[in-house]
DNA sequence: CTGAAAGCGCTAACAA
DNA sequence: TTGTTAGCGCTTTCAG
């Protein structure tokens, strides 16, 4: 069994001195004795001495724990994310406390209403896929808990957040296809009323215009397995049928290609294909998808920094500080 | 800005009685008017009113906090993992501090060190690959922490485990293999240094043995992706070919599948591959992949049951509990 | 330059 | 049944 943990009291008591005189030997005070300091910060090191954290934490009436929600830790994506943000936590000495909302609102709300009673310092929030309501986010601002989004964002509330380019990474793929020669490109789209889905959406459609072609399909799949596959059945039926597709994501790109083989075609000649966000199936999928990639470890770290950043600076800074991260075109065979 | 956290003290005020009233009334306490505790429990309510949790914390020394390392949160199996522990731990009021080790012996021990030095009640570790030493461990034990391994172990530690049956695993989809007419059995194994390996190895061996089978066929490697590609060439040179490869994971059998398929075999025909994991790209690889399914979700979960329990228990209960999650043959087209 | 004392929010032993 | 008090480990006035 462990001894006891070594207090300030422990130093003081063998050295003869008074509690308040090791805590300002240890925290490099300016009144102090220089001899008295060393004495005790070389018998601190000795017994290797750790202040108590949880007295430190009550003391200063902060938690060092900052809240991070996610709708699902099991995909690549936001496993990616979250050790971006968690390893810069750490290293400036927060915990991270990990939630996963399971793309559902309401749990979502519940989740965030906890941490705050668990006084977490600040918050990270990839939003929920439906999540519209506005009010659980004002409430955090309002309780003066820094808040910054990440991924995805509810637009018009000026809270801070870093995004993927959505709209450059969909409007550069599209080009892409076009420099190909394809002039029937086509869109799995995610859900209508899901910001990120519409941005993907609008740099497709408006690289399709900028390019001067007139043919233009959109299929909204609710990132549904089986409508996804329907859709692709669908713009496979139409006379003539698209020359490409520009997937919303890379599980949607999946099930277009599984579709497109069914049918006897050759995925990357017949039709090609793009996907979004660079999952590792990806690279695992026959034939090897090209993607676009979104930076999801910078995502984290770097929704991270902003949020030390405010924590740092206290309420002083509560301006909005957002980031938009660009997506890189990955190419591998499947356009 | 926020106004300011309820404390006792204001009930008490507002009340006109005292903050240790106040106290018994909300902590149930036997000695305490049913009048006055209703109007504490009524106030209290109304206020909202959450107990201060670095107060609790630091008046009962502990930090509600649970340390988990893993060798890398982006690998499907470890967040699955993750997710188990999580949600059980966050059930009975812990926090999860998770932190990964890439796989570095090194970094695991400094993680190891500074999560006890956060003061973590338990610890739940995956340790990596390499990690031969036991000392760390012995460490933690020693410092009345408990600990349970998870999906690895270092043996004869007598240290509680939750680990999945790699032996019955491997045993089992060699026999299936076995039933299915192979002769020629080969297995692409991992490291000769890691138990899991071990247990795989021997769980082929064994299952060739039981049913007479003289063809034997093991190469190690090392978890390397050109090691495996190059030790899939050397099995496809050989002559007579094996019918059916067992591999150590699905990554390693991936690259076995594109290694035959470069040759122009046909896996699930020519050459039948079974993976180990059950990790997604199993599911999206083409042909699909028939593995050994491990159950991450339940490991993590069923880890951090024994964890509790022994935090529950206190040092009553040093002894050593472990369990074995016995893991399922995943049959698609590979084999 | 150093010590004594108060206080953060909560619980619990002791008094009343 | 309720109030008073002390104390957890640390920092920070305020005195000396």
């Amino acid at each position: 069994m462990v001894s006891h943990a070594i207090t300030l009291k422990d130093i003081a008591k063998q050295l003869n001195v008074s509690v308040s005189t090791v805590s300002r030997a240890l925290s490099n005070h300016p009144r102090i004795g220089l001899k008295t300091k060393e004495r005790v910060l070389a018998l601190a090191e000795k017994l290797n001495f750790r202040p108590n954290p949880m007295a430190v934490n009550f003391k200063n009436n902060k938690s060092r724990n900052i809240g991070i929600i996610i709708p699902e830790l099991a995909k690549h994506f936001y496993s990616q994310l979250i050790t971006g943000a968690e390893q810069l936590a750490s290293r400036h000495g927060y915990n991270v406390v990990i939630c996963q909302s399971n793309e559902n609102t309401h749990k979502e709300t519940i989740l965030i209403e906890a941490l705050l009673h668990s006084r977490v310092e600040g918050l990270l929030i990839c939003i929920a896929n439906e999540t519209i309501d506005a009010a659980p986010f004002v409430k955090i601002l309002n309780s003066g808990i820094p808040l910054v989004f990440c991924d995805r964002e509810i637009a018009g509330l000026n809270i801070s957040s870093v995004i993927s380019n959505d709209y450059q990474g969909a409007f550069a793929a599209t080009e892409y296809l076009i420099h190909k020669g394809c002039k029937r490109i086509a869109h799995l789209a995610g859900s209508e009323n899901v910001v990120n889905s519409q941005y993907r959406k609008q740099g497709y459609v408006d690289a399709i215009s900028k390019h001067g072609l007139t043919y233009q399909k959109i299929i909204y799949t609710q990132y549904d397995k089986s409508q996804a596959q329907v859709a692709m059945r669908q713009l496979l039926l139409a006379t003539p049928r698209p020359e490409a597709v520009l997937c919303y994501n890379d599980y949607v790109a999946f099930d277009a290609v599984e579709i497109i083989k069914e049918n006897e075609l050759e995925v990357g000649k017949d039709i090609l294909i793009i996907g979004f966000a660079d999952e590792p199936i990806a690279q695992y999928m026959t034939p090897k998808l090209t993607t676009v990639l979104q930076p999801a470890f910078a995502m984290g770290e770097q929704a991270m920094e902003i949020l030390l950043l405010k924590l740092k600076e206290g309420n002083k800074a509560r301006e909005q500080m957002s980031k938009i991260l660009d997506t890189q075109l990955v190419i591998r065979e499947t356009a």
